[in-house]
DNA sequence: ATATTTCCGTAATAAGTATTACGGATTCGG
DNA sequence: CCGAATCCGTAATACTTATTACGGAAATAT
């Protein structure tokens, strides 16, 4: 199979899984429904992934390469409308249908293992690289960089994303995860200015 | 059968139902399980609850009246030591066992319907409380005590909750929700302080 | 005490699903 | 252009599970 074929066989297979993710959930996504969505074979999706977790995990290591992308992109200056964009952006993906269904798989696997890849994939590629943004921007504190992260963290998500994991809130809009970033920035800011 | 067995009965089925939605995930707690782990049998679980959702809306409904619990006590006076209290206990429930497991089952759920029981049986009984109890201590301000209390909770819990569920932290320990919710109110009032 | 309801334990039902298997079509390297 | 590998479509396998059914025991009411 030629390799534009297949990477584009992988994606078919990887929008059907999440789209069947958010439709019916981790349970309810099964290996026939996905086969015929995708237009691919059982065996394939067998042969290429190993197993049902192993396809799912296989959405969370690409999703990790989004992740980077998001925190690579506005990497220039350090000042406060860098964190703006970058919580803009990250607000957005953490909230957004595909996140979301992942973070709805790892809630449906009990040992843990999916959870455990998500968050190696996600919060521990977030984590140091908002602490070393946000250590550019306020310099020493009596704070670590990583505290002042994760509670930029915090003022930034809130408890939006785990409500749209249960499913109450619709994804948030452009202007919503734009104003959320500028008022979490804020308020980091406030709470200890740089060269405190 | 005497009220008080009934009870009893109902307390067994609740807490094998918790049990194995921890152990075994929502898709994992079988009915059959579960009956041979309470003591009860499969027909009492049907008469009694309908069917498998409705034994887990069974739960999340018991599960509202411990939030109102946790809410009503320390209810007296309106200071940054209640609301410090309140925190405490607030967040020592939230990323607790149960609430977790509920939360689980409920992104399990993708109808959503679990999802919307637990949401009205917790933030929207939490968040007027906390609202009411922020805009007694704060006094008139420029934010209104529905955004304050909003801004208080990402800070008590920031992404505890979220983690808990896809399973990659244990749960804080009584220190650390005490620490936590001293210095969510402490950034709160420093951000907006009383009488502004 | 006895008739009646309720419950337990177990089995049966019916449906669904992860995984494997296979024949025929398609694609790829030479 | 041809043989080998790969893939699709479908079916078969083996297993699990929600839900229903039923006989006998326990409790409840009269």
């Amino acid at each position: 199979m030629r390799a534009e074929t297949r990477i584009r066989r992988q994606a078919q297979i990887e929008d059907a899984a999440y789209a069947l993710l958010e439709e019916k959930g981790y349970a309810g996504a099964t290996m026939q429904a996905l086969a015929r969505r995708a237009g691919a074979s059982i065996e394939t999706l067998y042969n290429w992934y190993g197993d049902k977790p192993g396809l799912f995990r296989a959405l969370i290591a690409r999703n990790a390469e989004t992740v980077q992308e998001v925190l690579d992109q506005r990497a220039g200056a350090a000042d406060a409308a860098a964190l703006v964009a970058v919580g803009e952006r990250l607000l957005a993906l953490l909230t957004g249908p595909r996140a979301v269904a992942l973070n709805r798989a790892a809630a449906a696997d009990a040992e843990g293992t999916l959870g455990l890849a998500l968050a190696q994939g996600g919060r521990d590629i977030v984590m140091p690289h908002v602490a070393t943004l946000i250590g550019a921007i306020t310099g020493a504190h009596g704070e670590t960089p990583d505290r002042l992260a994760e509670l930029w963290l915090a003022l930034l998500v809130g408890d939006l994303q785990i409500r749209r994991v249960i499913g109450t809130i619709a994804a948030p809009d452009a202007n919503t995860c734009r104003q959320r970033a500028e008022t979490a920035t804020d308020h980091l800011l406030r709470l200890y200015p740089p060269q405190g």
